[in-house]
DNA sequence: AAATATTTGTACGTATGTATA
DNA sequence: CTATACATACGTACAAATATT
């Protein structure tokens, strides 16, 4: 067995690799780093902390999972960036995953969109109202354009959600809406449906969320809400008897 | 269904350890695994793969972080449960690292139980109105009970929230809802503030919550909401100058 | 522009702890 | 209790990426 007096190692039974990332999430913590900061490197992390570099590679891992550090190639490890990437991933994978009708776990998903949205109203109304927003305005405008040429409007779309959030002033819901935009339109395509049609519909239920928030006009916001999530929603209604296809796949 | 060049050959600007993942993760997906299910062992996924140890090693890391799957020391390997746990993990972190003043943070955490509380106001109401609930009741004279004796009920107080989620059939939303009362609790603590004096309010906050839920009165049960969250409000804006002099960078 | 030092990435061998039959 | 299968951990060597001289 190991010999216990060394450097503190108390509990056999609590894996290396576990214990390690402890410590080094501590030593972030002590020592007051912030995101982007840099960490010792791994042999010097070794030999602090008295263990192996496999070790401290896996728990390296285990902490960049989590975007807790983030490690570049030849140049250092670094304090991450603390983004919600690894809900996204886990959840992601959880919706293609999803057994059984695959529409569940979407279904899910675009529900927490609208409650999301729908939270957000009103403190958006109130933070939007009587105020001009170029900024969204012109993303608007490219939907309006693009679905009037059938094409799609994917990253205009994300902008104006996320810029939408950020008007709350708290990071975390920007993050959070942005997070599970992500993850729908990750799913979406993977599920074999058809791709939404409803280009104009959609572009037009932008305008109208603007238009309500810029009006302080909550019922309306809400309404307008509902109104852009309707073609998603039809289109996995309609297709929920449509089984798994599992000859296919 | 996959993205193309991911079984045949890697791009070599890719690291091993990052196509690894994702070569496991496919195996799960095409053979439809669910939570649970044993995946080969490590030494068969390395030669089945072709890489070392390591690098497999080091994507199981990352894999359960991410908790998809989930290893168990002497016995094998195994799908996960997808739960939460990375962004509860990652958001106490944050909570706790946050530079400046701590209470951002947390603010923006206890921000969002409020916006999921509230979103899920409308559709509570109409799933509980009528009905009479007894696990609920017991729950919230429990948490009556222990605050007329200074008694905290954390655990009354976690259970309550997750079970009144879980009426909405939305499983993403209850584990969210769970998440964020974790991180909630987790990061208090650790600030150094007074820990919350007001119980008797919380537990009628939990009361009224409730009674509306039951009533159908969406109204009143915003009021409620809003009334639960009042003393740890008052908390985070009473201690609002009280930073640990660091100082921002 | 090119060599070099630093740092992370990968591989392999070996020994040990752990759970199951 | 023994045997087997598996994950855990260590150590070393070398490859690849990055920055600096």
């Amino acid at each position: 067995m190991v010999s216990s007096a060394e450097a503190g190692v108390a509990f056999p039974s609590a894996p290396r690799a576990e214990t390690t990332t402890q410590q080094i999430k501590n030593y972030i913590l002590l020592n007051r780093l912030h995101p982007g900061d840099m960490l010792p490197t791994e042999t010097e992390i070794c030999v602090a902390l008295g263990v192996s570099r496999s070790s401290v590679r896996e728990a390296m891992r285990r902490l960049a999972a989590l975007d807790i550090v983030e490690v570049r190639h030849g140049h250092g490890t670094f304090v991450g960036q603390l983004s919600l990437a690894p809900l996204v991933e886990g959840l992601v994978f959880r919706g293609i995953l999803s057994p059984g009708d695959d529409l569940a776990a979407l279904r899910e998903v675009v529900d927490v969109r609208v409650a999301l949205d729908t939270a957000m109203a009103e403190s958006l109304a109130s933070s939007l109202v009587g105020t001009s927003n170029p900024d969204l305005d012109t993303l608007v405008e490219e939907m309006e354009q693009k679905s009037a040429h059938g094409q799609p409007f994917l990253e205009a779309d994300r902008e104006f959600h996320s810029a939408l959030a950020s008007r709350l002033g708290n990071r975390l819901i920007q993050q959070l809406v942005t997070a599970f935009w992500e993850v729908h339109t990750a799913v979406y395509p993977q599920l074999g449906l058809a791709p939404a049609r409803e280009l104009d519909e959609t572009a037009r239920a932008h305008r109208s969320i603007l238009r309500a928030a810029e009006a302080g006009d909550v019922i309306g916001l809400r309404e307008a809400i509902t109104a852009h999530y309707a073609p998603l929603r039809r289109a996995l209604d309609g297709a929920k008897g449509a089984g798994d296809g599992s000859g296919r796949h």
